[in-house]
DNA sequence: ATCCCTTATGAAACCGGTTTCATAAGCCGT
DNA sequence: ACGGCTTATGAAACCGGTTTCATAAGGGAT
């Protein structure tokens, strides 16, 4: 007697129960069309044969996975943390799983990832990454573009995308307006990546509300995200000619390393220099300072992201290129007005 | 004329390069046994079509989907950003992806992610989380061990499942040998979750450890892994009628918040208490005062992991049941010996 | 020239489900 | 008793690949 391998099939559950295969597969599926009597004998016999559906199999026929995308540069940010758990929360909802892929500074790999879209092995993408995979103008990103996509967070280059998130810009200006109104005059900005489209948005938001209000932007050091590139931002900007009295980093973690570098140099915080943060991660709120920073409503925007990619998987055509949520200042202890310690002047 | 839908199909790039099915499908995973001009038609046609494969067939067939699950209990948690990038790395080199399951409190949602590993969507499984799926005993528990399961950071309650990850017990002796080191005598223990497999084992090394060097353990505060939580503990040990002057939290977070309770208290670290951290996380290194705490090697257990996860799914049995990987202490700023400010008696 | 062996290709079975279409049984109204 | 309609079930086609087995062609060795 030969051991079966594998685990139990349609038929094998069929076989048992004394009914057709059709009959199994309908139990799974649509069990108001039999009998009572049908189902029961067939619930059991999958019970005794500890039967499970094979999910290559319903999507190979289907024609869907039951599975989303998600594209994000670094898993590690913790920035990502909460807008994965709003999709995650959404996904599960609506009867999908995720599929995470860390595109890391290999732009090829998004290339590979999304080419699962095109396999069939998923059924719709986030991207929170803001480079799209495959070139402008390539036949397949024309057909991604058609295909169940959704922007999360960065804007991509593609206006057919329809977009999730806030408004970068509108919360670039509106730290310059805190800075102005706590009195800082003199500005500094730390940037992101020069090829991000959050850096840009941020950047030029920032600049144009500093102009708004008669301030100077001293200058611009660029960072990568990282708490390491906002400690070397940090040692640059005191070496600038002109020191500025604030300084707004692109991201919660470049700010908290700034902090960490200035407070290394002996230079007080927000006595001497004050600092913005962007994003309110966790870990925002029990620095030391605590920082002041602008809240993105990572959970919703996760959760927008999924019904946003659902509604066009499901077909129904939400005529809604984008989605922009309400950010929020957080006022802590990095920002202060301009003190007794420092001149409108600065240092010089 | 009618339009195709969907994506073009290996029948269709077979019939435009003039050959069988058979032969297209060899193309992609056995080019060697083609002659170049046969594989170079096929090449051009399935361009031409922009032809992928569809790994929902491929899967069915081959019996494998080249996707690894990943059950953790909260993605939001920063320690397993790295330990993430290490698996996702290793299943890359392997060629494959990664599902990724948050299991957050719902302890039945392991139960569904798992179905998917005899669903057979997922080749192997890594399990982060401590609490296995399935109740012990059950059927669906048996198979799940049968399975190419690997248990990483956290042992599960079944002896049959390797682990990979560091000695805890070992690490939480060496906080408590590193404080007494320091002068200490009077101790304090910030815990995990009472369940939790890592809050025994590191909460029974220090109070082994504690015990060892002649320390007094005055008591254990329990938190939830969570910066909020470490707070919570911090004012709760405060309220202590003796006053330990060091203090050990399961895990940075709770370190990190514990400290900020301290500094919000007026109670400074080191001065007046040490703190140890555990993981060290990015946001240890740059607190104020920077954490002192014990390494994991985040990475290399990802790598460690996926390669045992691996090893299993292609029958390369490692007669391995455990790989334990070495931890390290990393002195910071948040402890100091036992100050002038403080007696060995404590502040009574 | 004959036989054997290798190499390139094709026909058909197969993976495990879903879905379409057919059929049998049961019920109703006349 | 009979035609028409609904309900429960089954047979077979199908999804898009992979794999086994067969076959034809080409190349030495004898």
């Amino acid at each position: 007697m030969r051991g079966k391998v594998g685990p139990a099939t349609m038929r094998e559950v069929a076989e048992r129960a004394g009914v057709a295969l059709t009959t199994v597969s309908r139990a799974f599926s649509n069990p108001d069309k039999l009998s009572p009597d049908t189902l029961r004998r067939i619930a059991d016999a999958s019970a005794e044969l500890q039967y499970t559906v094979n999910l290559s199999a319903r999507s190979l026929r289907k024609r869907s996975s039951g599975m989303l995308l998600v594209l994000l540069p670094d898993i590690g940010n913790p920035f990502f943390s909460l807008v994965l758990k709003g999709i995650e929360e959404g996904a599960r909802e609506g009867g999908r799983v995720l599929l995470i892929g860390d595109t890391g500074s290999d732009a090829t790999l998004a290339d590979a990832y999304a080419g699962q879209l095109d396999a069939g092995t998923v059924d719709g993408m986030i991207l929170i990454d803001g480079r799209v995979p495959f070139p402008h103008g390539s036949p397949a990103r024309a057909r991604l573009m058609r295909a169940p996509v959704v922007a999360l967070s960065e804007h991509v280059d593609d206006p057919s995308i329809p977009f999730v998130g806030i408004d970068n810009r509108a919360a670039g200006r509106d730290v310059a307006h805190l800075l102005a109104d706590l009195g800082h005059r003199r500005l500094g900005h730390i940037a992101g990546p020069a090829a991000n489209g959050l850096t840009t948005l941020r950047e030029q938001g920032f600049a144009e509300g500093a102009r708004e209000r008669g301030c100077d932007l001293l200058g611009t050091a660029t960072g990568d995200w990282s708490i390491g590139s906002g400690q070397a931002a940090a040692a640059d900007i005191l070496s600038w000619p002109h020191r500025p009295t604030a300084i707004f980093a692109a991201n919660d973690e470049m700010a908290i390393g700034a902090v960490h570098a200035l407070a290394a140099a002996g230079v007080s915080v927000p006595g001497e220099l004050s600092v913005v943060g962007f994003d309110d991660i966790d870990f925002a709120a029990v620095g030391s300072p605590a920082l002041t920073t602008i809240r993105q409503p990572r959970f919703a925007m996760g959760r927008a992201a999924v019904e946003a990619v659902t509604a066009r998987i499901e077909g129904r055509t939400t005529a809604e290129p984008a989605r922009i949520l309400p950010f929020e200042r957080v006022m802590r202890a990095s920002t202060g007005p301009l003190g007794s310690g420092q001149t409108a002047a600065g240092r010089g």
